[in-house]
DNA sequence: ATGTATAATGTAAACGTTTACATTGTACAT
DNA sequence: ATGTACAATGTAAACGTTTACATTATACAT
């Protein structure tokens, strides 16, 4: 059996309520005697029954965490920005990927009632709207990373996706000075994917610059069916901006084998800036989010909101993007 | 507040003991009772609190894994392979990477003795002998996955390191007739990286083939500096075998850089098969070792373990290798 | 001296569940 | 009818901690 707080008490020779006081760092026990009762504690090898504590004080130092399995190329750097954050402020991270036998609808109900978690972060980039209804009646607090801002009720981290986007495509417009560009889109549904064809969009029509639109899914194969739509039919553009790099390694397939070069005959950019993408070769010039940092902040976002230190109903934070200027065009 | 077994209880005119029973399937309610009762919990909306069955039954459904920094490239993978496996069996992972601000060491004292995981999984290729005596410690199961093989006490998951490098090296020597390779090892103290050297040299041996060994340490800074060195020195190899696809990847950049072809004037091997691998010009050929396989195995064996499933003192289990061949020889 | 405020510590209830043990009821063999 | 076995349910302790409230000791003002 470990050592228990009765142990300590006892041969402390104080009350249980003292050495309690001492490891919650009430300052009415004096001095001495918190000197003392730590030092035997440490000497008892004393750890605090976590089970216990948490049953008393009706709250736990969990925090859950549900990623898509979709995400794969991020998955390690919100796990880690995460987990850095909480642990720092005594909190554990449950991680859940959604499950396959069990829909991310059940896995919410469950997470969110079962009192085993004091808060949740979700990333949820194709939200669903039936999902608001678990999510409002939740018992704890929940900040959404990447939503459809849909739900102003919630706290929420969302990427710089138009922004990046934007950025992108006046880069290759002014200082690459294509004059006919083309973009992949990811998913209809995807929010990442919208805001990124918005802004590429947006950018095309401020320049007056030709541009042409067609749908993909994010996917290599979707990358490498588009771009060889692109290159083959009439008014082909001179540059490909993919809504993310799986999609351009697509293309880059697509024009390897088509005995094209890059970026002699035909440029490509990407978005997410994946471990790959430096390694490519060309290496891939793409637009980089920290998602580490989107980690930390939601991580942070949470506790403070648990913590009741925000005062507004809902805060949103965006992570800002950076281009990475590589060789592909 | 939410409802409690005593309400329930109070409102089927039946005992807690009686309510608790039939929430956990005990068989000796009648059958009778045992509808009613579920009736009326659902009526109620009844949630059982787990925080305090937990604390009452002394045990918890949550598992810690913890994975040091290092290990980037699996990091997904193990989270993955654990996490289906135990949260089919009802359990949830906790997942912690070794933290900067607070040593191993202590983080497995308090992970082992604080009562909040029934379990624990530990990956820990450089296994320090002053664990041991945490881990013998701990009132908790352990699985080790890849450590140093000393702890014959513990359940552990191992990498087919050996056999991989063994099988590869018998590859370049018989199918594709290499007479002069070179192996790249990882770092000295590193488990892993001794076993595929053993496994290199002795594949070299039984063929009765020359090779040469040069010492780096996973990095891709390490594969550039010593793939120079290697093909600059007399007696150059035709052929690296380097001790995982970083360094690879370092090869890689010399031999452009040095205006060499890949595969027509030096052939390039890695072990890992990480995710850029496959994306690499020319591909690169490589050991597969199924990793979220070995997750899936460490949390099967250690659910086995804590429901006490297993009879031998201690099990080890070998994920295998696998090896994929692509363009790079 | 007496009262009052305050600091330090103790006492004991409470949290919601599980579970060993006790009790009651029922069927059946004798 | 009596004893035995077993099924169904109840009683109450236990889990380790926190915390409201109670007590005691101490200092200081009057």
């Amino acid at each position: 059996m470990a050592t228990t707080i009765k142990e300590v008490a006892l041969k402390a020779k104080v009350s249980i309520a003292t050495v309690s006081r001492v490891l919650n760092n009430d300052p009415r026990v004096a001095k001495e005697t918190y000197k003392r009762i730590l030092h035997i504690a440490n000497q008892l090898n004393y750890k605090p029954n976590i089970l216990a504590r948490n049953f008393a004080k009706k709250k736990t130092n969990l925090i859950g965490l549900i990623l898509p399995e979709i995400i794969d190329e991020f998955f390690t750097e919100i796990i880690k920005g995460v987990d850095e954050v909480l642990y720092q402020k005594g909190y554990y991270t449950i991680v859940a990927s959604s499950h396959k036998y069990e829909s991310l609808h059940d896995e919410l109900m469950t997470f969110t009632n079962n009192g085993l978690i004091s808060g949740l972060i979700l990333l949820a980039p194709e939200f669903q709207p039936r999902l608001a209804g678990v999510l409002i009646k939740s018992s704890i607090p929940v900040v959404l990373i990447n939503s459809d801002p849909v739900l102003k009720k919630f706290d929420r981290i969302s990427l710089d996706n138009y922004e990046g986007a934007f950025k992108m495509t006046e880069h290759l417009i002014t200082k690459k000075k294509y004059k006919k560009l083309a973009h992949i889109t990811g998913p209809k549904a995807n929010n990442d994917s919208e805001l990124r064809r918005k802004g590429f969009v947006d950018a095309c029509r401020k320049h007056r610059v030709k541009y042409s639109v067609v749908s993909g899914n994010f996917s290599k194969e979707s990358g490498y069916a588009n771009c060889k739509k692109l290159l083959t039919g009439k008014n082909a553009p001179k540059v490909i901006f993919a809504g993310n790099d799986m999609m351009a390694i697509g293309c880059y397939d697509y024009i390897r084998k088509a005995g094209l070069k890059i970026p002699e005959d035909i440029g490509v950019v990407g978005f997410d800036d994946i471990f790959v993408s430096q390694y490519l070769s060309p290496s891939l010039t793409t637009v980089r989010i920290n998602i580490e940092d989107i980690g930390k902040q939601a991580a942070d976002t949470l506790i403070q909101r648990i913590n009741q230190e925000i005062d507004a109903s809902s805060v949103t934070y965006k992570a800002a993007s950076e281009l990475i200027i590589r060789e592909s065009c």
